[in-house]
DNA sequence: TGTCCTAATTGATATAGATCAATTAAATTG
DNA sequence: CAATTTAATTGATCTATATCAATTAGGACA
């Protein structure tokens, strides 16, 4: 039994042990090492990941070649192109491991057979999207409403664990702000 | 029967005639005319809304007094405070007629129960903010990645129908930029 | 433990876009 | 349809942050 995921599962629905089971039977373990990746663009996402152990970061390359860190994940967080494996498209996103880390993979078809056997995991789907959602929507308000500063403080106090696991020129480039920039920031910070 | 939110369920997913027919008997159709909110910070938010007809927007106003476009919605669109809904906790949001506007409310118990007689809704609601959050993300990306004028062609592009409907200093808003300075990128768009 | 490589810092300059102020254009409304 | 309000435009600065360049600090590892 994958006992971090199920922990997870319990903390928003709450599922009969059959379904439990049924969901767990799905899973697959993985390892990635530092600086491995998880996903590159143009591969066909069939799976969406949840973190056991260490710490991850999607992202974006751009036209121009430059990067756009999308999302973080630490422990208990899920992580994937999740564009592409709702529309069963060709990932946009790199996935790479900032730590050597331990991953439950759910591949897209058991899942939907999982929705149709057992319908309270719809839910749990929903209640992780909608939650999703949310911090979504507080980013861009953020981005609109507050300068660096403030953004990089909101960031630690939203993020404490991530703060410290993450180089920064990776934080600057999620607030979309330059390392230099940040650097100046978190020195006027400190006094 | 009220047509046009069902043809928005039947895209979407493929209930019973009994489960329309649930979903149907909850909804209450609500007007606002221009100008008029259909919901301010600090209320309670027990509903959703589908637009039938009209144009709305959902804002935040900061400490500063500063406004920030969420969201706008047109025919066929949801809007609200989903956060608050959710959470069923008091409203942060704005959410003001742009046009004389007809909509249909759902509330926040009557969901509930159609998810547990009906839980094929549980699916609508997990498809809708799953699009919505990808959406969202598409916002992220373009703010990090594109200038002003990149984002406002974007945005004429992705919503067609909005772009004429909202006046300039809402979109420039909605983009997190002054009205002057789209103002100026118009100008550079015609030549 | 020194060497190499990567990250963080610091300084100098450039720039996109903000802000302030004034003018013109377009909607509303009596 | 004239008067009044509201929105859009234009011009002149100002500012936060980017960019470029150089230096210092930390870690990894042979």
């Amino acid at each position: 039994m994958h006992t971090s995921i199920i922990k997870h599962i319990n903390n928003h629905i709450t599922p009969s042990l059959e379904d439990i089971q049924l969901f767990n039977s799905v899973l697959n373990q993985i390892s990635v090492s530092k600086g491995q990746f998880l996903l590159k663009p143009g591969t066909n996402v069939q799976h969406e990941y949840f973190v056991v152990k260490g710490c991850l970061k999607a992202y974006y390359l751009d036209d121009k070649g430059s990067i756009h860190i999308i999302q973080f994940a630490i422990e208990n967080w899920w992580i994937g192109d999740f564009e592409a494996f709702y529309n069963q498209g060709s990932s946009i996103l790199y996935i790479e491991a900032i730590e050597d880390a331990t991953l439950l993979s759910i591949n897209y078809n058991s899942l939907q057979k999982i929705y149709k056997k057992a319908p309270i995991f719809e839910r749990y789907f929903r209640v992780l999207i909608t939650q999703a959602f949310i911090a979504q929507r507080k980013r861009i308000l953020s981005t609109l409403e507050k300068n660096t500063k403030e953004r990089y403080i909101e960031f630690c106090i939203s993020y404490p664990n991530i703060e410290n696991r993450v180089p920064n020129y990776d934080i600057a480039n999620y607030l979309g702000v330059s390392p230099e920039n940040l650097s100046r920031v978190r020195k006027q910070l400190k006094s």
